[in-house]
DNA sequence: TGTTAGCACTCTATGAGTTCGAGTGCTAAG
DNA sequence: CTTAGCACTCGAACTCATAGAGTGCTAACA
């Protein structure tokens, strides 16, 4: 379909277009180094790949920039992926070098590095934490008439919520429940959570404690209210150093996405596996059109943990965050699993 | 120094050109209700109120608007309170309907409402965690070599922290360690833990644990860790709606000095009772010479609590936005010292 | 003496007209 | 098939003229 000179043009041109964020003209790309034909010649072979849909002009007698079609056809045939740099290495791994052994800390610094690196936004996915599994749970008293329920998973992720309770509850009553709670309960996903709360130990709470039905009913009501799940963003104010957003009004549109946890599941192709890249319209949300969003998969062992993903214009750099992202990718598995392979 | 027709005008102008934004011309002003005068007295006045710095002109012959001087005159001496609209109140108020009971949730919460009915941005600033005092300390062992240190405050706060342990410690040594801990700090202020388990506790443990060394020294790196401060922010966006904020280099800079928590105390005049306003450069932050910041603490019972902000363009409703703060830290002082009165 | 009408003046914003240059498409020659 | 040449197009930048809002000043008036 297309010749061997019209891919290399192609690649050339959405090349440079990346670089320079300027429509690109025959004049310049016959001065590239690789390219032998005549301004004139290539003329004619940008007429073509327009003809064929993979370039278009800004106006009448402009120079040409890729089309969706094009970045897509460059991202499918054209990249050739560059090994990442070894000063992006070292930055990349100074998340393991300190003694941060937390799950999301390492997550949310990797999102900080990344953004920096990239000058795009990073959005990283933290794993589904209603896979984790109940290592313990406590209930602390705090006052007459409140306490603080805590669940630690096997993760290490702490969850807690105040809760109020019976004024004049006796304190052991608490004790036992806390007890049958950690006898029934460990091992449980907290995706299962409240259905084994509710079928397995409601009746054994009846039969040991008096007054259980107050202090089930908040407990029970505080576990299940939804909480911020775990996205980290890195550098959501990128967006404002790139030339391509200048209209203000689309810039807000794309923050305010990203803002409210919200739109993960359209923004990132959850549950996909390895690299994908969504070029433009190829994004579910209207405010992303002019956006590209390259996402990884990470895992720990075998299970699938999670995903990074850079936003960034169409006009990204993609051949080297398709580089970085495999990078971290491999290295964000790799190290998880040897922290948690005990799991 | 000024006569009443003056101040007349100088609030009038003020109170227009924050409406409208733009410059005030004599015409204008002729027209308003409660102006008598006709423009051309009106210019003569406008041009001695410049001639004492209370306005400025953008041009030679443009209207006026006011100057740094002016806004301080103008809050100083002419604003004069409106009461809080009743649908304002039942929003604020929406917080407290709901179960719950948590003081950062419900000052998180506050702080979205009040970006949402003002469309400036927000900063809440929660009670200082290191003056909350430990209620229990346990430690949850997750895998051979890992463990949970988790921290509950009398507030209802929960600290917690992965630390790396020995990987063949006996169990019994860290239950021993936990009762140890809870034993001597329970009563003791976050920001006096690290002092206190130092003094304290440590010849405790040696005495009683045999491999304390290595169990210890992980331990309180843990709890060492700064973690983010208890600051929420409640639509930072709203900058990008501000007509006054257009440089979208100023508005990086803006929006850079919020994301990262560090610049608070330059932001906020911590520990400062009731309201301030701070105007343009009367701000710390060169970021901000184009802000203004109204701040009023709030508190439970006798102890302050926190503080809450409001940062917009200079142009900002300082009336609207006076009489709802000072709402506000009334209602949160109130409903939290009820909340935690048995503090 | 304070107020006001009138008027010349200033400055911005807007839009039309020009020029410049980069780039194209087409044609004809190599 | 490739390339040189050329007419043509269009946007960006610049100039120029005009309209309009606003000022400051002066002189008349109450």
């Amino acid at each position: 379909m297309l010749t061997e000179r019209q891919l290399l043009i192609l690649k050339v041109t959405v090349d440079d277009y990346i670089q320079s964020a300027q429509p690109v003209g025959s004049n310049q790309l016959a001065k590239k180094p690789g390219i032998t034909s005549s301004s004139a010649t290539i003329r004619n072979e940008l007429a073509e790949l327009e003809g064929q849909g993979y370039l278009e002009k800004t106006h009448t007698s402009s120079g040409r920039i890729p089309s969706q079609k094009g970045y897509r056809y460059y991202v499918d045939h054209l990249l050739t992926p560059n090994p990442v740099p070894q000063q992006d290495i070292v930055q990349l791994r100074s998340v393991f070098e300190e003694k941060v052994t937390e799950t999301e800390e390492i997550i949310k610094r990797s999102a900080g590095i990344l953004s920096e690196l990239t000058n795009y936004t990073s959005i990283l996915l933290g794993p589904d934490i209603r896979k984790h599994v109940v290592k313990k749970l406590s209930i602390v008293p705090l006052s007459p008439g409140m306490a603080v329920a805590i669940i630690v998973t096997d993760s290490g992720h702490v969850e807690n919520r105040v809760f109020s309770i019976p004024p004049d509850l006796d304190p052991s009553d608490i004790e036992k429940m806390v007890n049958i709670l950690n006898e029934r309960l460990i091992g449980v996903s907290l995706h299962d959570l409240h259905i084994r709360l509710e079928q397995e130990t409601l009746a054994l709470l009846r039969q040991h404690i008096e007054r259980y039905g107050e202090l089930f009913r908040t407990f029970k009501q505080a576990l299940l209210l939804p909480r911020s799940d775990n996205v980290y963003y890195g550098g959501k104010l990128n967006i404002l150093k790139q030339p391509d957003f200048h209209d203000i009004q689309k810039i807000r549109e794309l923050m305010d996405v990203m803002e409210e946890g919200k739109h993960i599941p359209e923004i990132l192709p959850i549950g996909a596996q390895g690299l994908q890249i969504r070029i433009g319209s190829e994004n579910a949300l209207a405010a992303m059109e002019d956006c590209s969003v390259i996402t990884v998969s990470y895992d720990i062992g075998d299970e699938q943990m999670g995903s990074i993903a850079i936003v960034g214009p169409k006009r990204m750099d993609y051949r080297r965050i398709v580089s970085l992202l495999d990078y971290v990718s491999g290295d964000l598995s790799k190290e998880l699993t040897r922290l948690f392979q005990g799991k």
